[in-house]
DNA sequence: CTGTTAGCGCTTTCAA
DNA sequence: TTGAAAGCGCTAACAG
């Protein structure tokens, strides 16, 4: 592993001369920075950035905090292009980008700290979370997914356009009761979707099941569902803030004899494979995940180099599948 | 940021003894260690692991190396699951995981060298990848996902243990004409899986249908299998390589009136949300990812400290849900 | 046991 | 335009 010491040499420059030579600074003669890029090309020399990183202030290091892997498998599938994504276009840039998980009772701000980045994006955030004052109060440059935290920059889909669009396509289906299913306490983005029903929804006949994005979640608030209907509330449809959480309540639905778009519709967010596979097929939102993940790198980079930068919202596209029937006829019976 | 020259001048010592207190070496007295870390503590003292690196041959650094992002939402969400459970046990181990992508036609090894990581784990490995004889040759610490690389640790899932107990339970069903779909050059846990099948079978009414791992090998080799039904060829059963391809198959099957598991049975292998969620549920071999990340790393680490590492078989579970049927009264009609 | 000294490989003043 | 020298924060011989 040549080292530029021998770069150096053997380009019969200075050692400081070779790194102003490698790093195209501007007092270097064209003529010697030839010379030495030669060289280092004939010597197959790569900087070692753990020495670059020591000497410069700047240490080209994004560290990556992966939250909450355990409720993850809801969309691990989104979350593992976002990270090739992330680190392809962090080489490009020149940064390294480090894995970070919690544990042992770490804040996040004590682990970016003791790991020396720059810099953090963070996935699977929550309004629950307890480094939230933490984080605002800290000057370190983020790149936050899903929820804002001012000061830092977060990227999220367009969760009002994509709902809109749902709430859109039920009401050219001629559906009129309109319930919403998936508002929580801890997730921003659960928050976001519900308004953008409450605002889209006329009359306002709103009606909102609690829980969370999982399978599970969906399980339980389709038992309430399928509670209300028997109780003799009438519902068209079900637009649900996630994906696992549509199919939970479409499986409760199914159980209890309810067909699904028959009886009822029911829309997800998130566009994943097992939306896609289920019956029936669910009608979503995809999320543009490389954009999302291209917006996270650029946000956190331009923040570390000084640049400001605002949040940013990715806009969304509504897929239409069969779980959203129309409700030709229905009233007959 | 403290530096430990402030520790050790607050503590009285020279920076030497501190770094030698610090790290716990033997030749230090117990009083002046309490002293030394009582004065850390003090002042928040974290080591910067940069400088450690520099001047230490052991950088504590593992790269993570994912490959294939592309194909990867078939099984996205046990990725992600892996992830986590790495960087998490990593953590514990002291290492740092740096986050690689392959990009710009550099090599594996390239990034490997150019990152000075000291081990490597690598997912989504294949057979036809053109870095393999690199690989191989390397020196470098390696464990692997999923596929045997001479010298290297390579942590797999048993595919032979878990295709054996689907087809014994197909036995038990009744199954006799099975088939198996998705053996493909690439990848050598679907060879694995493919050998045990065939192996596992008796009579030996072998049929193989080639194909990859996703949704839409899945749908290519459910055509095939529909046009050999179609011509006449009686299939009772599908072995598939992995879950994203049996939901496929069950398509194509279903969308050709041929039903699951009435007419014919299908089973996966991964345990995906995608399978327990789709009509029918899908039979399945269900992976250990936390085992297998603990393996993994287990396996670089003790590589890079010189202790040997055996290839790792994890033991994966039979998940058995509806798309398997008995073939009760089938041959009468 | 403790301290001195010499790096690890690179960047960056500052003089020449 | 070039180079000598200092230093980033830490570890590791080696001497005391």
């Amino acid at each position: 592993m040549a080292s530029i010491r021998e770069i150096a040499k053997e380009a019969g420059v200075s050692v400081s001369t070779a790194s102003k030579a490698l790093n195209n600074k501007k007092d270097v003669s064209e003529g010697t920075k030839a010379r030495v890029r030669e060289v280092a090309d004939k010597l197959g020399y790569t900087p070692n950035p753990i020495a670059r990183r020591l000497s410069a202030r700047r240490k080209n290091l994004i560290g990556l905090l992966i939250l909450h892997t355990e409720t993850l498998e809801i969309d691990g599938s989104i979350f593992i292009k976002i990270l090739g994504e992330i680190s392809r276009e962090a080489a490009v840039k020149g940064y390294d980008v480090l894995l970070m998980t919690p544990a042992g009772g770490e804040s996040y701000m004590e682990m970016a700290r003791r790991s020396r980045v720059d810099g953090l994006i963070i996935l699977g955030l929550t309004l629950e979370d307890k480094n939230l004052d933490e984080l605002k109060r800290a000057e370190l440059p983020m790149g936050i997914l899903d929820q804002r935290v001012e000061g830092k920059c977060c990227v999220t889909t367009d969760n009002r356009g994509g709902i809109e669009e749902v709430v859109k396509l039920l009401k050219e289906k001629g559906h009129k009761e309109i319930s919403f299913a998936g508002w929580c306490d801890s997730s921003q983005v659960s928050h976001e979707r519900y308004d953008a029903y409450l605002e889209s929804i006329s009359p306002k006949t709103e009606r909102v099941y609690r829980g969370g994005f999982s399978y599970e979640d969906g399980l339980a608030m389709g038992r309430e569902i399928v509670e209300d209907i028997r109780s003799g509330r009438s519902i068209d449809a079900v637009v649900c803030s996630a994906d696992m959480a549509a199919l939970g309540v479409i499986k409760e639905l199914q159980g209890a004899g309810i067909e699904v778009p028959g009886d009822v519709s029911v829309s997800g967010f998130d566009n994943l494979m097992a939306g896609r596979v289920a019956s029936p097929s669910l009608t979503t939102v995809s999320q543009d995940t490389l954009e999302i993940s291209r917006a996270l790198l650029q946000g956190v980079t331009d923040l570390i180099e000084g640049k400001g930068a605002g949040d940013r919202v990715i806009t969304g596209e509504l897929i239409v599948r069969d779980s959203i029937g129309g409700r030709n006829g229905k009233d007959q019976k």
